[in-house]
DNA sequence: GGATATGGCACTAAAATGATGCTGTTTCCG
DNA sequence: CGGAAACAGCATCATTTTAGTGCCATATCC
Protein backbone atom coordinates (compact mmCIF):
# COMPACT_ATOMS: atom_id res chain seq x y z
CA UNK A 1 0.00 0.00 0.00
CA UNK A 2 3.28 2.27 -0.28
CA UNK A 3 3.22 3.22 3.36
CA UNK A 4 6.12 2.84 5.71
CA UNK A 5 6.06 -0.12 8.41
CA UNK A 6 4.97 0.38 12.00
CA UNK A 7 8.42 -0.74 12.44
CA UNK A 8 9.82 2.25 10.64
CA UNK A 9 8.24 4.41 12.42
CA UNK A 10 9.26 3.52 15.75
CA UNK A 11 12.95 3.72 14.37
CA UNK A 12 12.16 6.75 12.94
CA UNK A 13 10.89 8.04 16.22
CA UNK A 14 13.69 6.79 18.16
CA UNK A 15 16.55 8.15 15.97
CA UNK A 16 14.72 11.49 16.40
CA UNK A 17 14.94 11.10 20.05
CA UNK A 18 18.06 10.06 20.55
CA UNK A 19 19.29 12.49 17.98
CA UNK A 20 17.53 15.72 20.34
CA UNK A 21 19.85 14.36 22.96
CA UNK A 22 22.89 13.38 21.34
CA UNK A 23 25.78 11.73 23.09
CA UNK A 24 23.43 10.82 26.17
CA UNK A 25 22.76 6.94 26.44
CA UNK A 26 18.82 6.71 26.53
CA UNK A 27 16.60 3.65 27.18
CA UNK A 28 14.47 2.05 25.47
CA UNK A 29 11.72 2.05 28.47
CA UNK A 30 12.67 6.30 29.00
CA UNK A 31 11.88 6.85 24.53
CA UNK A 32 8.66 4.31 24.82
CA UNK A 33 7.42 6.21 27.56
CA UNK A 34 7.77 9.67 26.44
CA UNK A 35 5.57 8.92 23.40
CA UNK A 36 3.10 6.16 24.76
CA UNK A 37 4.36 3.40 22.28
CA UNK A 38 5.02 -0.23 22.59
CA UNK A 39 8.13 -0.70 24.85
CA UNK A 40 9.10 -4.04 22.75
CA UNK A 41 8.24 -2.76 19.55
CA UNK A 42 10.02 0.07 19.42
CA UNK A 43 12.99 -2.39 21.31
CA UNK A 44 13.52 -4.51 17.98
CA UNK A 45 13.50 -1.65 16.17
CA UNK A 46 16.34 -0.01 17.86
CA UNK A 47 18.03 -3.28 17.80
CA UNK A 48 17.87 -3.47 14.23
CA UNK A 49 19.54 0.18 13.81
CA UNK A 50 22.00 -1.25 16.33
CA UNK A 51 22.80 -4.09 13.88
CA UNK A 52 22.90 -1.60 10.87
CA UNK A 53 25.57 0.40 12.81
CA UNK A 54 23.34 3.43 13.14
CA UNK A 55 23.19 2.96 16.53
CA UNK A 56 25.24 1.58 19.64
CA UNK A 57 24.05 0.17 22.69
CA UNK A 58 25.02 -0.26 26.12
CA UNK A 59 24.04 -2.54 28.18
CA UNK A 60 23.70 -2.92 31.56
CA UNK A 61 21.78 -1.24 34.43
CA UNK A 62 22.39 2.06 33.22
CA UNK A 63 22.38 0.99 29.79
CA UNK A 64 20.33 2.34 26.17
CA UNK A 65 21.20 4.11 22.86
CA UNK A 66 22.79 6.67 21.28
CA UNK A 67 23.78 7.50 18.05
CA UNK A 68 26.57 5.82 16.01
CA UNK A 69 27.12 9.13 14.06
CA UNK A 70 26.25 12.14 13.18
CA UNK A 71 22.93 13.34 11.93
CA UNK A 72 24.04 14.57 9.02
CA UNK A 73 25.80 11.26 8.25
CA UNK A 74 22.75 9.51 7.94
CA UNK A 75 20.42 9.48 5.08
CA UNK A 76 17.15 8.30 5.69
CA UNK A 77 17.37 5.52 3.22
CA UNK A 78 19.89 3.95 5.16
CA UNK A 79 17.21 4.34 7.92
CA UNK A 80 14.59 2.45 5.92
CA UNK A 81 16.74 -0.15 4.45
CA UNK A 82 17.73 -1.20 7.86
CA UNK A 83 14.31 -1.40 9.34
CA UNK A 84 12.32 -2.43 6.12
CA UNK A 85 14.31 -3.32 3.19
CA UNK A 86 14.83 -1.15 -0.40
CA UNK A 87 11.93 -0.68 -1.44
CA UNK A 88 10.82 -2.72 -4.77
CA UNK A 89 7.79 -1.23 -5.37
CA UNK A 90 7.19 -4.47 -7.92
CA UNK A 91 7.25 -7.94 -7.29
CA UNK A 92 10.69 -9.09 -9.86
CA UNK A 93 13.06 -6.40 -8.14
CA UNK A 94 12.96 -8.43 -4.82
CA UNK A 95 16.34 -9.32 -3.77
CA UNK A 96 15.71 -13.34 -4.22
CA UNK A 97 15.17 -12.89 -7.60
CA UNK A 98 12.24 -14.83 -7.51
CA UNK A 99 12.16 -16.55 -10.71
CA UNK A 100 8.90 -18.13 -10.35
CA UNK A 101 7.18 -14.66 -10.12
CA UNK A 102 6.35 -12.69 -13.32
CA UNK A 103 5.95 -14.77 -16.57
CA UNK A 104 5.40 -10.97 -17.87
CA UNK A 105 9.37 -10.04 -17.27
CA UNK A 106 10.84 -10.98 -20.98
CA UNK A 107 8.55 -8.63 -22.44
CA UNK A 108 7.17 -6.45 -19.29
CA UNK A 109 5.72 -3.00 -20.71
CA UNK A 110 6.14 -1.36 -17.16
CA UNK A 111 9.09 -2.65 -15.16
CA UNK A 112 11.73 -0.27 -16.24
CA UNK A 113 9.31 2.86 -16.07
CA UNK A 114 8.80 2.00 -12.76
CA UNK A 115 12.47 1.27 -11.78
CA UNK A 116 12.83 4.88 -12.61
CA UNK A 117 10.35 5.81 -10.09
CA UNK A 118 11.95 4.04 -7.43
CA UNK A 119 15.12 5.47 -7.88
CA UNK A 120 13.58 8.80 -7.67
CA UNK A 121 12.14 8.02 -4.27
CA UNK A 122 15.14 6.25 -2.92
CA UNK A 123 17.10 9.13 -4.48
CA UNK A 124 15.19 11.96 -2.18
CA UNK A 125 15.67 9.32 0.35
CA UNK A 126 19.37 9.24 0.09
CA UNK A 127 19.55 12.65 0.32
CA UNK A 128 17.45 13.51 3.24
CA UNK A 129 19.60 13.44 6.35
CA UNK A 130 18.44 12.56 9.58
CA UNK A 131 19.40 16.05 10.70
CA UNK A 132 16.67 17.10 7.52
CA UNK A 133 14.13 15.45 9.87
CA UNK A 134 15.10 16.88 12.81
CA UNK A 135 14.57 20.54 12.32
CA UNK A 136 11.50 20.34 10.76
CA UNK A 137 10.02 24.36 10.22
CA UNK A 138 6.64 22.96 10.00
CA UNK A 139 6.38 23.42 5.94
CA UNK A 140 3.02 23.56 4.95
CA UNK A 141 2.45 22.09 1.34
CA UNK A 142 2.44 25.04 -1.26
CA UNK A 143 5.14 26.65 0.15
CA UNK A 144 8.44 26.78 -1.50
CA UNK A 145 9.83 23.33 -1.21
CA UNK A 146 11.73 23.76 1.96
CA UNK A 147 14.08 21.14 1.43
CA UNK A 148 17.41 23.48 0.39
CA UNK A 149 20.23 20.97 0.60
CA UNK A 150 18.58 18.96 -1.59
CA UNK A 151 17.09 18.76 -5.31
CA UNK A 152 14.54 16.17 -5.12
CA UNK A 153 12.94 16.67 -8.59
CA UNK A 154 15.69 18.06 -11.59
CA UNK A 155 13.00 18.00 -13.91
CA UNK A 156 10.32 20.98 -14.35
CA UNK A 157 9.23 21.58 -10.68
CA UNK B 1 6.78 -2.53 2.65
CA UNK B 2 6.84 0.40 0.37
CA UNK B 3 5.68 -1.70 -3.17
CA UNK B 4 2.74 -1.78 -5.41
CA UNK B 5 0.08 -3.89 -5.20
CA UNK B 6 -0.20 -6.41 -7.92
CA UNK B 7 -3.61 -4.78 -8.87
CA UNK B 8 -1.70 -1.75 -10.05
CA UNK B 9 1.07 -3.29 -11.98
CA UNK B 10 -1.68 -5.21 -13.38
CA UNK B 11 -3.72 -1.98 -14.46
CA UNK B 12 -0.42 -0.50 -15.37
CA UNK B 13 0.35 -2.93 -18.01
CA UNK B 14 -3.32 -2.72 -19.39
CA UNK B 15 -3.16 0.77 -19.45
CA UNK B 16 -0.26 0.46 -21.53
CA UNK B 17 -1.23 -2.24 -23.79
CA UNK B 18 -4.05 0.37 -24.33
CA UNK B 19 -1.69 2.65 -25.01
CA UNK B 20 -0.16 0.85 -27.57
CA UNK B 21 -3.36 0.43 -29.82
CA UNK B 22 -4.56 3.52 -29.01
CA UNK B 23 -8.83 3.66 -30.63
CA UNK B 24 -9.17 0.30 -30.61
CA UNK B 25 -11.47 -1.73 -28.01
CA UNK B 26 -9.23 -4.32 -26.71
CA UNK B 27 -10.73 -7.30 -24.37
CA UNK B 28 -9.15 -8.16 -20.99
CA UNK B 29 -9.18 -11.82 -22.37
CA UNK B 30 -6.41 -10.68 -25.31
CA UNK B 31 -4.05 -8.18 -22.62
CA UNK B 32 -4.31 -10.99 -20.05
CA UNK B 33 -3.13 -13.38 -22.79
CA UNK B 34 -0.28 -11.34 -23.60
CA UNK B 35 1.36 -10.94 -20.80
CA UNK B 36 0.14 -14.83 -19.11
CA UNK B 37 -1.49 -12.97 -16.89
CA UNK B 38 -4.53 -13.85 -14.41
CA UNK B 39 -7.34 -12.74 -16.35
CA UNK B 40 -9.92 -12.37 -13.36
CA UNK B 41 -7.39 -9.80 -11.76
CA UNK B 42 -6.79 -7.89 -14.48
CA UNK B 43 -10.71 -7.59 -15.17
CA UNK B 44 -10.76 -6.37 -12.08
CA UNK B 45 -8.11 -3.89 -12.03
CA UNK B 46 -9.69 -2.08 -15.38
CA UNK B 47 -12.77 -2.26 -13.99
CA UNK B 48 -11.53 0.12 -11.44
CA UNK B 49 -9.72 2.33 -13.76
CA UNK B 50 -12.57 2.22 -15.01
CA UNK B 51 -14.88 3.50 -12.98
CA UNK B 52 -11.73 6.00 -12.49
CA UNK B 53 -13.07 7.36 -15.55
CA UNK B 54 -9.46 6.89 -16.98
CA UNK B 55 -11.27 3.77 -18.97
CA UNK B 56 -14.13 3.55 -21.38
CA UNK B 57 -15.76 0.07 -21.45
CA UNK B 58 -17.81 -1.66 -24.60
CA UNK B 59 -19.70 -4.92 -23.41
CA UNK B 60 -20.93 -7.31 -25.64
CA UNK B 61 -19.26 -9.81 -27.30
CA UNK B 62 -16.79 -7.75 -29.15
CA UNK B 63 -16.34 -5.30 -26.02
CA UNK B 64 -13.93 -4.15 -23.92
CA UNK B 65 -11.81 -1.17 -22.95
CA UNK B 66 -9.79 1.75 -24.16
CA UNK B 67 -8.32 4.56 -23.16
CA UNK B 68 -10.65 7.90 -22.37
CA UNK B 69 -7.91 10.39 -22.66
CA UNK B 70 -4.63 10.97 -24.31
CA UNK B 71 -1.56 9.42 -22.39
CA UNK B 72 -0.42 12.56 -22.52
CA UNK B 73 -3.09 13.40 -19.96
CA UNK B 74 -3.37 10.86 -17.42
CA UNK B 75 -0.53 11.09 -14.43
CA UNK B 76 0.47 8.00 -12.94
CA UNK B 77 -0.28 9.32 -9.71
CA UNK B 78 -4.46 9.56 -10.99
CA UNK B 79 -3.71 5.78 -11.84
CA UNK B 80 -2.27 4.46 -8.77
CA UNK B 81 -4.95 6.29 -6.66
CA UNK B 82 -7.36 4.66 -8.37
CA UNK B 83 -5.65 1.23 -8.04
CA UNK B 84 -4.78 1.56 -4.28
CA UNK B 85 -5.09 4.92 -3.40
CA UNK B 86 -3.08 7.45 -2.44
CA UNK B 87 0.11 7.01 -0.82
CA UNK B 88 -0.33 7.23 3.19
CA UNK B 89 3.63 6.68 4.14
CA UNK B 90 2.51 6.78 7.89
CA UNK B 91 -0.92 5.59 9.39
CA UNK B 92 -1.83 8.87 10.87
CA UNK B 93 -2.45 10.14 7.24
CA UNK B 94 -4.58 7.44 6.22
CA UNK B 95 -8.06 9.08 5.07
CA UNK B 96 -10.60 8.08 8.24
CA UNK B 97 -8.64 9.62 10.49
CA UNK B 98 -8.16 6.40 12.35
CA UNK B 99 -8.24 8.70 15.85
CA UNK B 100 -7.41 5.62 17.87
CA UNK B 101 -4.74 5.47 15.90
CA UNK B 102 -1.66 7.23 17.12
CA UNK B 103 -0.90 8.14 20.93
CA UNK B 104 2.07 10.22 19.33
CA UNK B 105 0.74 12.31 16.99
CA UNK B 106 -0.11 15.71 19.45
CA UNK B 107 3.90 15.75 19.42
CA UNK B 108 5.20 13.21 16.67
CA UNK B 109 8.61 14.40 15.62
CA UNK B 110 8.52 12.30 12.34
CA UNK B 111 5.12 13.46 11.21
CA UNK B 112 5.98 16.50 9.37
CA UNK B 113 9.25 15.26 7.55
CA UNK B 114 7.47 12.17 6.67
CA UNK B 115 4.92 14.32 4.91
CA UNK B 116 7.32 15.89 2.91
CA UNK B 117 8.76 12.32 1.42
CA UNK B 118 5.66 11.22 0.90
CA UNK B 119 4.48 14.38 -1.40
CA UNK B 120 7.79 14.62 -2.98
CA UNK B 121 6.88 11.09 -3.86
CA UNK B 122 3.34 11.78 -4.72
CA UNK B 123 4.78 14.77 -7.03
CA UNK B 124 7.04 12.75 -8.87
CA UNK B 125 3.45 10.57 -9.90
CA UNK B 126 2.08 13.65 -10.46
CA UNK B 127 4.64 14.88 -13.02
CA UNK B 128 4.96 11.18 -14.79
CA UNK B 129 2.65 10.43 -17.71
CA UNK B 130 0.83 7.54 -19.13
CA UNK B 131 3.07 8.79 -21.84
CA UNK B 132 6.33 8.81 -20.00
CA UNK B 133 5.76 5.17 -19.30
CA UNK B 134 5.12 4.29 -22.88
CA UNK B 135 7.93 5.63 -24.67
CA UNK B 136 10.13 4.94 -22.26
CA UNK B 137 13.97 5.82 -23.57
CA UNK B 138 16.29 4.52 -20.45
CA UNK B 139 15.45 8.54 -19.96
CA UNK B 140 17.77 9.56 -16.70
CA UNK B 141 16.61 12.16 -14.12
CA UNK B 142 16.71 15.29 -16.03
CA UNK B 143 14.55 14.46 -19.04
CA UNK B 144 12.11 17.00 -19.65
CA UNK B 145 9.14 16.99 -17.73
CA UNK B 146 5.96 15.05 -19.75
CA UNK B 147 3.03 16.80 -18.15
CA UNK B 148 1.16 20.03 -17.63
CA UNK B 149 -2.00 19.92 -17.28
CA UNK B 150 -4.65 17.98 -15.71
CA UNK B 151 -4.03 17.97 -12.37
CA UNK B 152 -7.03 14.89 -11.83
CA UNK B 153 -6.06 14.44 -8.43
CA UNK B 154 -6.53 17.79 -6.20
CA UNK B 155 -5.95 16.20 -2.54
CA UNK B 156 -7.01 17.52 0.08
CA UNK B 157 -5.85 15.57 2.51
C1' DG C 1 23.96 -11.64 43.39
C1' DG C 2 19.99 -9.20 42.09
C1' DA C 3 17.94 -5.57 39.30
C1' DT C 4 17.79 -3.61 34.91
C1' DA C 5 19.18 -3.10 30.49
C1' DT C 6 20.00 -4.97 25.55
C1' DG C 7 20.53 -9.35 22.04
C1' DG C 8 18.45 -12.69 19.37
C1' DC C 9 15.07 -15.47 17.79
C1' DA C 10 10.63 -17.91 17.47
C1' DC C 11 6.14 -17.49 17.66
C1' DT C 12 1.09 -15.94 17.45
C1' DA C 13 -2.50 -12.68 15.97
C1' DA C 14 -4.15 -9.37 12.99
C1' DA C 15 -4.35 -7.07 8.70
C1' DA C 16 -3.60 -6.43 3.86
C1' DT C 17 -3.35 -8.43 -0.46
C1' DG C 18 -4.10 -11.86 -4.09
C1' DA C 19 -7.18 -14.49 -6.27
C1' DT C 20 -11.64 -16.45 -7.40
C1' DG C 21 -16.92 -17.26 -7.26
C1' DC C 22 -21.25 -15.83 -8.51
C1' DT C 23 -24.98 -13.33 -10.58
C1' DG C 24 -26.47 -9.74 -13.58
C1' DT C 25 -26.33 -6.77 -17.79
C1' DT C 26 -25.06 -5.47 -22.36
C1' DT C 27 -24.03 -6.46 -27.14
C1' DC C 28 -23.33 -9.05 -31.20
C1' DC C 29 -24.46 -12.45 -34.47
C1' DG C 30 -26.35 -16.23 -36.42
C1' DC D 1 -35.13 -15.02 -30.68
C1' DG D 2 -31.54 -16.93 -28.08
C1' DG D 3 -27.02 -18.07 -26.92
C1' DA D 4 -22.17 -16.68 -26.52
C1' DA D 5 -18.90 -13.28 -25.19
C1' DA D 6 -17.67 -9.57 -22.68
C1' DC D 7 -17.99 -6.15 -18.80
C1' DA D 8 -20.20 -4.73 -13.72
C1' DG D 9 -20.40 -5.38 -9.12
C1' DC D 10 -19.80 -7.57 -5.07
C1' DA D 11 -18.68 -11.34 -1.91
C1' DT D 12 -15.73 -14.70 -0.41
C1' DC D 13 -11.65 -17.48 0.55
C1' DA D 14 -6.50 -18.18 0.69
C1' DT D 15 -2.02 -16.33 1.10
C1' DT D 16 1.29 -13.16 2.47
C1' DT D 17 2.87 -9.45 5.25
C1' DT D 18 2.94 -6.90 9.36
C1' DA D 19 2.21 -6.07 14.31
C1' DG D 20 3.00 -7.49 18.53
C1' DT D 21 4.80 -10.93 22.40
C1' DG D 22 7.33 -14.65 24.64
C1' DC D 23 11.41 -16.52 26.17
C1' DC D 24 15.88 -16.86 27.50
C1' DA D 25 20.72 -15.34 27.23
C1' DT D 26 24.13 -11.79 28.18
C1' DA D 27 26.01 -7.57 30.01
C1' DT D 28 26.45 -3.94 33.55
C1' DC D 29 25.82 -1.47 37.72
C1' DC D 30 25.09 -1.42 42.54
S1 LIG E 1 8.22 -8.06 -14.87
FE1 LIG E 1 6.66 -6.44 -15.01
S2 LIG E 1 4.75 -7.44 -14.40
FE2 LIG E 1 6.43 -8.79 -13.72
S3 LIG E 1 6.80 -8.16 -11.58
FE3 LIG E 1 8.22 -6.96 -12.88
S4 LIG E 1 7.11 -5.05 -13.29
FE4 LIG E 1 5.59 -6.51 -12.52
S1 LIG F 1 1.66 10.75 14.58
FE1 LIG F 1 3.80 10.14 14.19
S2 LIG F 1 3.99 8.13 15.14
FE2 LIG F 1 1.79 8.51 14.94
S3 LIG F 1 1.22 7.57 12.99
FE3 LIG F 1 1.72 9.74 12.55
S4 LIG F 1 3.89 9.74 12.00
FE4 LIG F 1 3.47 7.75 12.98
Amino acid sequence: MLQFTKSTEYGLIGLVHLADRRGEVVSVREIAGTYKISRRHLGESLKALCRAGLLKSQRGVHGGYRLALEPEQVALSTIVAALEGEPALTSCETDHAESAGCHVEPHCPIRSPIQRIRQGLWRQMEQTSLRALIDEPLALPGAPSPIEHLNLFPRGN
